[in-house]
RNA sequence: GGGCGAUUAGCUCAGUUGGUUAGAGCACUACCUUGACAUGGUAGGGGUCGAAGGUUCGAGUCCUUUAUCGCCCA
C-alpha cells in the first residue's frame, strides 16, 4: 500500500491519471470487441467555443453515464468533436484580419478560408482541452469535426439526396437578415428579445378625399416600401375604405387599400401598411393581393435607391429623420409607447432585418412525419417528459428550414448553374461541364450551408456514413443524448428527422435534456452581466472532482442549477472526508492484505451488518436513480452512505476493534471495512473519476483490475443473508447512543470526561444484544460503566431519555438539575400526548377505519400502543424525579 | 396572446402511486484541537409547504381559481 499524504493534492492526481488513462488507451471503444454496445455521442460544442459551467453539467453527465456503461461491461464509446460554427467563427476572423487592416473581401475567398483554417488549428481545440481537464472519458481516436473530410462527404450526400428527392429547394421569401453578419439566419436563430419600441400613428392621405387615414406602425421606416394599405374585412369601419387608394406620404406613390384576414381590428387603429419586402406577413399579404415589393434597404441595413431622400442612411437613423419629417408635415397623429418581441441575431446580437431575398430551403414536413411517430409510438423518449410536448409543439407547427448562409465559412452549397443552357443541378463531385449542354460556361453556387445543416447528422456522420461500415453497424443508433433544452429545435429534432430520413432508424433512445447553469439569483450566466463562473477556475480552487460532484449533486432533474462559487465547497469537502477515511485505514491496515476481503460471513458483528445493508441499499439507490436520470438523487445515496454510514457510524464502532481488539477481530473488520471501502470507490467512480482512481491504487485493490475505470461495477445487492432484525437493532443503538449524547450535552460533559450510564432495556432480546455490545456503546457514549438490566429503577435523580432499545440513564456526580429534567420530560411528554390525541382522532373515525388500507391503519394501531407505552414510562420518570 | 416550469427552513433545493413526527447541504448557535478528518465532531434553533376554495377517512402531493417569478413560442 503507497502512503497517502496528509492532504488531498488533486492537481498532480488528475494530470497523472487522464495521461495514464490515455496511454493505456481506455477510453476507446472498437466494434470488433463485440458485446453489448453503449454510445453517447457528445453536442459538439463550438470550435471557437471555451468551456463554461453549461459544458460542464453536460459533460459530466455524459461521462457518468459513460463511466457506468464502460464499468458494467458494456462496449463503450463516447465520441467527443467539435463543429464549425460558420457565422461565429467567420466572425471571430474577420475581426482578426480587421487588425491587419483587411476585410474578407480584401483577401477574397480563397485566401480567406486559408486563414480560417489556420486559426482553427491554432485556437480550436481549447475546448476540448478542456473537456479533458474535466476527466470526460471520450473516445479521442474518434474526435471529429463538422467541416473535416468525412463529414463533409455526408454533408453532400445528404443534400444531394433531398434535392433530387425535391426536398430541397430555391425560392424568393423573407428570411431573417443579420445586417452585421450580412447573412441569413434559420427562424431558430433569431432570438426575440422583449424590447421598449413605439407605436407609431401616421396619417396617410386617401386619394381625391380630404380626410386622413391613421395607420399604425412600429417600423415607420419601411413605410418607404410600402405597397397597400390594409384592413381587416368584416371592421365596419373601414369598409368603405377598401379599393380606394391612398397617397403614400414623402415619396407619393399611390397605394391600393386591401381587405385582409390576417389585420386585427384590435390592434393599433385597425389599419395597417403593408411591405412585403419587409415583413414575413406583409409578404404573404402581398402575395394574396398581388402587390409589388419595393425593397428599401441593402444588405448592411443602409436605405437605398427605393428610400428617396434618406438613401444613404442607417435604418434607425432614417427612422428618426422621418419622423421629423413627417410631424413637420403634420402626418403624425402620436406616438405610443409599445413593448414588443423583436429578433436578433443569435450569434452578434444585432436587430434582425427581415428580408426578401432568394435562399435555400429544406422542406420540413415530410421530413418531420417520421420523427413525429418515433417520438409518439416511445422510440424515443425524452426525459423529463414534459419536453416531449415541446418537441411535438414544434413539430406539428414545422415551418421550411432556411439553409443558406451568405459567408464563406462552411460547406459550400454543391448546385451548380449552366450559364450556356440554365441548367441547374447538385452534385458531390465538382463538375467539369454542364451534364445536359456540356458547356464549361458553369459555376457553383456562392452560398455555404448552415453549420446545423452538418449536425444533424452527426450520430452518424461521426462513423463514417455515407460509408457502410462496422462502426456504424454496431453502435448506431446510439443511446442517450444529453443536451439543454435550447437546443431541441436546432439540433435534438433535426437528428431524430434525418435519422429517420437516412438510417431509417432513430439516432438515440433518450433525450435527457438538463438544466441551464445559473447563478446564485437565476441569472443566466454572460459575459457581459460578469456573473459566470469558470469551470477550470472552480477545477484550480478546489478539483475537477468537487466540480463534477457539486454539479451533480445540485441538479435536480430537469431544473435550472443555481451555483456560486462556495456550493463547490460540497464535493471538496466530501472528497477530503473520503482521502481522511482512506488515511485512517491505511493506518490500521499495516500488515493487512487487501487481495483477501472475503470474510467470514457467519460472524458478522451487528455494526458489520448493518453497514453491508447500508451498502446494499446505497446501490440499489445509485443503480435506480441512475436508469432514470437522478443523479442528484444517485450522489446523495453515495454521499449519505460514506459520511453517515461508513465514517460517523461503522468507523467509530470500528476505533475500539482495531486499537484493543485481538488481531482475527481486527482482520475481520478491516476486510469488511476495506470490502465496503472499494464497493463505495466504484461508486463513486463515474462522479469522482481521478481520486476513486487515486485510492483504488492507493488501497491497493488494483490488484486484479488495473484501472477503476474497468473494475466491474455493484449492480446489486453485494452480500445476502443480512438479518433485518439485527439491522433494526444496530438502528436502535444509534438512537440509544444519540439519546446518551444528548444527556452529556445537557449535563455540558467535557469530550473526555467519561460517565456512568445505566440502561433499562425494553425488551429481554435487547438485553442481550447490548450487552454484548457493550464495548462499543460505551465508547461511542464515552463511558466507564454501563448498566443494563430489565428492571432497572434509579436511585435518587437521574438525568434520562427513551431510545428505540429501551430507557437509558446518566448518573453524574453533583447535583442533578431536577426541575430542567421534569421540564424537559414534561415537554416530551406533551409532544407525544399531541401525537397520541391525532392518532387516536384517526382511529376513532369509523371512515378512516373503515376506507384506509388495512396496512394504514395497522401503522396507527402500532403507533399508538408505542405511543401510549412511552407516555407511561415518561410518566413514571417524571414521577421517580418528583418523588 | 399560447405553452411549460417554479413557489417547501435565512439561502439553494429534495420530497417518486396521497398515508408515521415534512428532509438534505449551506448559513446560524453552543461546546470540542480527541488517536482519519476544524475542508472536522457532538448537540441545537429554524418550516401555518405562495393564497383561496374543492375532492378525500386523510393533501406539501390530486383538481379549480388566483398571485408572483422565470423560460419557450407567436
Amino acid at each position: 500500500m503507497a502512503e497517502l499524504s496528509k492532504t488531498y493534492e488533486p492537481k498532480q492526481v488528475e494530470e497523472k491519471w487522464y495521461r495514464k488513462w490515455m496511454e493505456d488507451g481506455l477510453f476507446h471503444g472498437d466494434s470488433a470487441r463485440g458485446g453489448e454496445p453503449y454510445c453517447i455521442v457528445i453536442p459538439p460544442p463550438n470550435v471557437t467555443g471555451i468551456l463554461h459551467m453549461g459544458h460542464a453539467l453536460n459533460n459530466c453527465i455524459q461521462d457518468a453515464l459513460t463511466r457506468v456503461a464502460r464499468m458494467q461491461g458494456k462496449n463503450t464509446v463516447w465520441v467527443p468533436g467539435t463543429d464549425h460554427a460558420g457565422i461565429a467563427t467567420q466572425n471571430v476572423v474577420e475581426r482578426a484580419i480587421k487588425k491587419e487592416g483587411l476585410t474578407r473581401d480584401d483577401l477574397g475567398r480563397e485566401k480567406f478560408l486559408e486563414r480560417v483554417w489556420e486559426w482553427k488549428e491554432q485556437y480550436g481545440g481549447t475546448i476540448i482541452n478542456q473537456l479533458k481537464k474535466l476527466g470526460s472519458s471520450c473516445d479521442w481516436e474518434r474526435e471529429r469535426f463538422t467541416m473535416d473530410e468525412g463529414l463533409s462527404d455526408a454533408v453532400l450526400e445528404i443534400f444531394c439526396r433531398l434535392y433530387d428527392k425535391g426536398l430541397i429547394y430555391r425560392g424568393h421569401y423573407i428570411i431573417n437578415w443579420c445586417p452585421r453578419c450580412q447573412t441569413a439566419l434559420a427562424d431558430e436563430e433569431s432570438e426575440h428579445i422583449e424590447v421598449e419600441g413605439a407605436l407609431y400613428h401616421l396619417r396617410y392621405a386617401v386619394k381625391g378625399e380630404k380626410h386622413k387615414l391613421v395607420v399604425a406602425t412600429t417600423r415607420p421606416e419601411t413605410m418607404l416600401g410600402d405597397t397597400a394599405v390594409a384592413v381587416n374585412p368584416r371592421d365596419e369601419r373601414y369598409k368603405h375604405l377598401v379599393g380606394k387608394t391612398v397617397v403614400l406620404p414623402i415619396v407619393n406613390r399611390e397605394i391600393p387599400i386591401v381587405a385582409d384576414d390576417y389585420v386585427d381590428p384590435e390592434f393599433g387603429t385597425g389599419l395597417v401598411k403593408v411591405t412585403p419586402a419587409h415583413d414575413p406577413n406583409d409578404f404573404e399579404m402581398g402575395l394574396r393581393h398581388g402587390l409589388s415589393q419595393i425593397n428599401v434597404m441593402t444588405d448592411t441595413g443602409i436605405m437605398n435607391e427605393h428610400a428617396g431622400p434618406y438613401a444613404g442612411m442607417d435604418r434607425f437613423e432614417c427612422r428618426k429623420q422621418l419622423m421629423e419629417d413627417l410631424k413637420a408635415g403634420g402626418l403624425v397623429e402620436k406616438v405610443d409607447k409599445h413593448m414588443h418581441a423583436v429578433g436578433h441575431c443569435y450569434r452578434c446580437d444585432t436587430v434582425v432585418e427581415p428580408r426578401l431575398s432568394p435562399q435555400w430551403f429544406v422542406k420540413m414536413k415530410p421530413l418531420a412525419r417520421p420523427a413525429i411517430e418515433a417520438v409518439n409510438d416511445g422510440r424515443i423518449k425524452f426525459v423529463p417528459e414534459r419536453w416531449n410536448n415541446t418537441y411535438m409543439n414544434w413539430m406539428e407547427n414545422i415551418r421550411d428550414w432556411c439553409i443558406s448562409r451568405q459567408i464563406w465559412w462552411g460547406h459550400r452549397i454543391p448546385v451548380f448553374y449552366c450559364d450556356a443552357c440554365n441548367h441547374e443541378w447538385a452534385s458531390k463531385a465538382a463538375p467539369a461541364a454542364c451534364p445536359e449542354c456540356g458547356s464549361a460556361d458553369i459555376r457553383q453556387d456562392e452560398d455555404v450551408l448552415d453549420t446545423w445543416f452538418s449536425s444533424w447528422l452527426w450520430p452518424f456522420s461521426v462513423f463514417g456514413w455515407p460509408q457502410e461500415n462496422n462502426d456504424l453497424e454496431f453502435y448506431y443508433p446510439t443511446r442517450t443524448l444529453v443536451t439543454a433544452s435550447e437546443i431541441i429545435f436546432f439540433w435534438v429534432a433535426r437528428m431524430i428527422m434525418s435519422g429517420m430520413e437516412v438510417m431509417g432508424d432513430i439516432p438515440f433512445d433518450t433525450v435527457y435534456i438538463h438544466g441551464t447553469v445559473r447563478d446564485d439569483q437565476g441569472r443566466k450566466m454572460s459575459k457581459s452581466l460578469g456573473n459566470s463562473i469558470d469551470p477550470l477556475d472552480i477545477i484550480e480552487k478546489y478539483s475537477s472532482d468537487a466540480l463534477r460532484f457539486s454539479l451533480l449533486m445540485l441538479t435536480a432533474t430537469g431544473q435550472d442549477v443555481y451555483i456560486s462559487d462556495e456550493k463547490f465547497e460540497l464535493g471538496r469537502n466530501f472528497g477530503t472526508k473520503i482521502w481522511n477515511a482512506a488515511r485512517f485505514m491505511e493506518m490500521h491496515s499495516v500488515g493487512f492484505d487487501v487481495k483477501d476481503l472475503a470474510f467470514d460471513k457467519a460472524n458478522l458483528t451487528p455494526d458489520d451488518q448493518h453497514l453491508l445493508a447500508k451498502l446494499n441499499e446505497a446501490i440499489a439507490s445509485v443503480n435506480d436513480n441512475l436508469s432514470r436520470y437522478r443523479f442528484n438523487d444517485a450522489t446523495l445515496a453515495l454521499y449519505d452512505f460514506f459520511w453517515h454510514s461508513y465514517c460517523d457510524w461503522y468507523l467509530e464502532y470500528a476505533k475500539p476493534v482495531l486499537y484493543k481488539g485481538s488481531p482475527e477481530q481486527k482482520r475481520h473488520t478491516l476486510q469488511v471495512m476495506h470490502f465496503a471501502f472499494s464497493s463505495a470507490m466504484r461508486l463513486l467512480h463515474p462522479f469522482m473519476p481521478f481520486q476513486t482512481e487515486e485510492l483504488w491504487h492507493g488501497m491497493g485493490y488494483n490488484h486484479d483490475c488495473e484501472s477503476i475505470m474497468v473494475a466491474p461495477w455493484p449492480e446489486q445487492a453485494v452480500v445476502s443473508g443480512i438479518d433485518p432484525s439485527i439491522v433494526k437493532y444496530v438502528d436502535g443503538k444509534h438512537d440509544l447512543v444519540r439519546v446518551g449524547r444528548i444527556l452529556r450535552a445537557e449535563y455540558n460533559l467535557a469530550f473526555k470526561q467519561e460517565a456512568t450510564f445505566h440502561v433499562r432495556p425494553a425488551t429481554d432480546e435487547y438485553a442481550g444484544q447490548i450487552e454484548a455490545d457493550g464495548e462499543s456503546i460505551m465508547a461511542a457514549l464515552k463511558a466507564d460503566r454501563l448498566g443494563v438490566d430489565v428492571n432497572f429503577s434509579p436511585k435518587g435523580a437521574m438525568p434520562s431519555g427513551i431510545s428505540a432499545l429501551g430507557t437509558i440513564y446518566m448518573s453524574i456526580e453533583g447535583l442533578v438539575d431536577v426541575e430542567a429534567e421534569i421540564k424537559k420530560l414534561s415537554a416530551e411528554l406533551d409532544e407525544v400526548n399531541g401525537h397520541l390525541a391525532n392518532v387516536k382522532k384517526k382511529l376513532e373515525n369509523p371512515s378512516f377505519v373503515n376506507k384506509a388500507p388495512r396496512e394504514v391503519v395497522a401503522l396507527q394501531e402500532k403507533r399508538q400502543e408505542e405511543l401510549v407505552e412511552k407516555g407511561e414510562k415518561l410518566r413514571k420518570m417524571i414521577e421517580t424525579l418528583r418523588s
